[in-house]
DNA sequence: GTACGCCTTCCAGTCGAGTGGAATGTCAAG
DNA sequence: CTTGACATTCCACTCGACTGGAAGGCGTAC
């Protein structure tokens, strides 16, 4: 792999070309060195990186928190500490989520169940699917605490 | 509880009226019935509907999936089995996405302390964190795949 | 009556993460 | 020498999920 362009990138990681402008563009992925044609030349490290943005972006971890780890090459010292931080941080967030997801598993397993086990002829008689006006209201049983669990987000 | 406006709404569930309205717009919650002065007036099950909403939320359902969930009361028959298909569907995204979470939380843990075992004066010494041009790569052994992984949403 | 809090609509803006498309350049193959 | 695949920039648009603010109405408290 002598020159790798970006077509060949995107092709070996699955990420757009368009994408990987944009990585570049808000510095998650950094500037390469540009060929006489002024075409990008990605050495092969550009694969691992790319595909631990997409890894770290798995965790929930944001283009602009992943944008700030990868800066931090450049500069010194405390920024260890930083990223330290910064991972702990998002490890403790990452097992809360998880937790909570599998709460509503939980709850949306049992809810399914609930749902298979009905009649459906009951269901066009009385207007109202008893799956969604039961079960729907899966209480949370936190004490009335607010939810601020964040949105899973959406596959584009 | 004998009329119960939007602000108190939001009060009980921690989502603000403007977020109240906005997915009344949407049709992930059923219009209110007004008072004389055209204000919502809400049921108290309302509550327990904009709890499940938030809760089907951080499972990861879009608004738009648990509007169609939430509209099918309105319809006959087969729709129980769309209501169960789309749990069911949900149901697998979600392990799914709990699998890959905890594979991330792994490498991330691995990551972090591998991060802390690490002199942090050869930091400054290298201009480049060990943490970052070592650990960073952790490449994904899944042979290759792309990952297909939804980011795991913001926290407005 | 006026201040205050809560309510109404409407419209515009934000944020994150892309995506589409036009206009143009480069290069190897036929 | 043209055709096709790929590359470049730039600008505008999308989408989901809100959020802010203006301009005004309602209702009680002093």
């Amino acid at each position: 792999m002598d020159v790798m362009r970006i077509g060949e990138l995107a092709r070996r990681t699955g990420v757009p070309t368009k994408t990987i402008r944009y990585y570049e563009e808000i510095g998650v992925l950094p500037a390469p060195d540009r060929a006489a044609n002024d075409y990008r030349d990605y050495p092969d490290e550009a694969v691992d990186r790319l595909a631990f943005v997409r890894d770290a972006q798995s965790t929930g971890l944001t283009l602009t928190e992943i944008a700030s780890i990868l800066d931090l090459r450049s500069q010194g010292e405390s920024t260890c500490y930083h990223v330290i931080d910064l991972l702990e941080r998002h490890l403790t967030a990452l097992d809360r989520h998880i937790q909570t997801l599998r709460q509503t598993r939980k709850k949306l397993a049992s809810l399914t169940e609930q749902a298979r086990g009905l009649d459906p002829s009951e269901c066009s008689d009385l207007n109202r699917c008893q799956t969604i006006s039961g079960g729907l209201s899966l209480k949370t049983r936190d004490g009335g605490r607010h939810l601020h669990t964040a949105p899973v987000g959406h596959g584009h």
